[in-house]
DNA sequence: AATGATGTATCAGGGGCCTAATGCAATGAT
DNA sequence: ATCATTGCATTAGGCCCCTGATACATCATT
């Protein structure tokens, strides 16, 4: 798994979204625990107060919950994992497109795009 | 003309890449002038010094340039213009359908979600 | 009962970003 | 010549983020 830091964003954000994806793509299944925010920092590199941090705002929304000294884990209500990727989905589609209109393209050009560059880049099978 | 500023990313580079697909999209053209730092941070609600450094960001990449004390300019060399916005609707492509497929969705599933977005939101001609 | 793992909290230091306030050199306009 | 404009540079202060270190309470295990 990579865990890739970007500098231009703060480094609890971006593995926020990072782990929100693993959940929403379904790489963490509800009721699975995570690893321990002190093992879950060095596997990604990064300091526990700060993973910590990450992990606070996956709670704000629900994502994960706290059971004591037992550890964090992935929430066991489906809807609200089902309900986050269809918001975020579009969340995704809706920046995309804002930019590509920002830099002068209309909804056609942005069509033929996406799908040229699909069909150049992704249909590896 | 908008100046939304966004709280997880340096001010500076957010004006850096307004003013570039501002460029990128033609509402600036080759050898327009640039209005002085002083009035564009004040248009954008910025401090000069913020302006200045995300204008000369868009000087490293040669999409604008100083005449002494006149102010500075769009290039006037489209190339650098065309070219830039080649490689930056790529970029944002890429991003996108890396994010998409980050949260468990594949090719067809991101045709067919943008085609519907698009469909629903942005026909209103 | 003792130990280890876990979440949680705090403190200090450093770095980057943003603002505010100045100052300076060069150029164009008057 | 004088003045306003412009780009450019510097300094200081505040804020947020990140790290490193440390401490504490709770729970499960032994």
């Amino acid at each position: 798994m990579l865990w890739e830091i970007n500098s231009n964003q703060p480094i609890y954000l971006q593995i926020m979204e990072r782990i929100q994806s693993l959940i929403i793509s379904g790489y963490y299944k509800p009721g699975d625990r995570l690893p321990s925010i002190r093992d879950f920092a060095a596997t990604a590199s990064i300091n526990p107060n700060t993973m910590q941090k990450a992990l606070n705002e996956l709670e704000k929304i629900d994502l994960i919950y706290t059971n004591k000294t037992n550890g964090k884990f992935i929430t066991e209500d489906t809807n609200v994992i089902q309900n986050l990727k269809n918001q975020i989905s579009i969340q995704y589609i809706r920046d995309f497109i804002e930019k590509m209109m920002d830099i002068g393209l209309n909804e056609k050009d942005i069509i033929k795009n996406i799908n040229q560059y699909i069909q150049n880049n992704l249909n590896n099978e």
